[in-house]
DNA sequence: AGCACTATTGCGCATTACGCAGTACCGCGC
DNA sequence: GCGCGGTACTGCGTAATGCGCAATAGTGCT
């Protein structure tokens, strides 16, 4: 049930995706994913996904002081974020069907 | 288009799929996972693969020498390795399910 | 003051796919 | 008979990435 090594190369996906229609930071990243189903994500992973995305220039960045607690650092897609969001997901759904023909084949054997 | 990204924890779903109806060496098992698209994937993480699912107990294995070149190595999947596989395949689609939902997501806004 | 929740950062670790080198065995052409 | 290409496996070191845990810090509740 090792899900944690499923979410290896697709977490970055999953990110770029819960951030397509709105602006969010890190806390609330990992609330989207988690509540999108992926349960068993660690914060750090979203954290350092999140760095690794800005890092790579897919994100942009800029922080908010909140009444309710502390900082928030927002991040949002920019054009190149939305060009790799697309690229991943296509690679993705490629995969996934390859996936699911190994799978397949010889099932009905 | 790091597709070895991808491939991280799905190897091993491969691996047991492509050995679900035969026993397999590893030269061959990498010919197949190719031919079933895989095609990126290096003969390293096979082998490897093999080795980590054999020491996990889920393949059984025997050497088996050739007429056309060295020995070959088989493996064949065994009780724990057919429920690994199971168990494997349907966290993999509960897992794509699940992704699948959140891509979806807000798309049509 | 202490605790829980929100929010972020950094460190070190485990897993795993990969490249590359090395070993070895075969058959073919020269 | 010697090298060469294809078959077949092993081992080593590396890179990528998700995770646990500790630390920091602000807010509000008791």
């Amino acid at each position: 049930m090792d899900t944690s090594q499923l979410l290896k190369g697709v977490l970055d996906l999953a990110v770029l995706a819960v951030l397509r229609d709105e602006d969010g930071y890190g806390y609330d990243v990992l609330r989207r994913l988690r509540g999108g189903g992926i349960e068993e994500v660690g914060d750090a992973s979203v954290y350092g996904t999140l760095r690794r995305l800005y890092k790579a220039g897919y994100l942009s960045s800029y922080v908010v002081p909140s009444d309710e607690g502390p900082h928030r650092k927002y991040y949002g897609l920019n054009d190149l974020g939305r060009a790799r969001l697309v690229e991943t997901e296509q690679a993705w759904r490629a995969f996934a069907e390859t996936l699911d023909g190994i799978l397949r084949k010889g099932k009905a054997a």
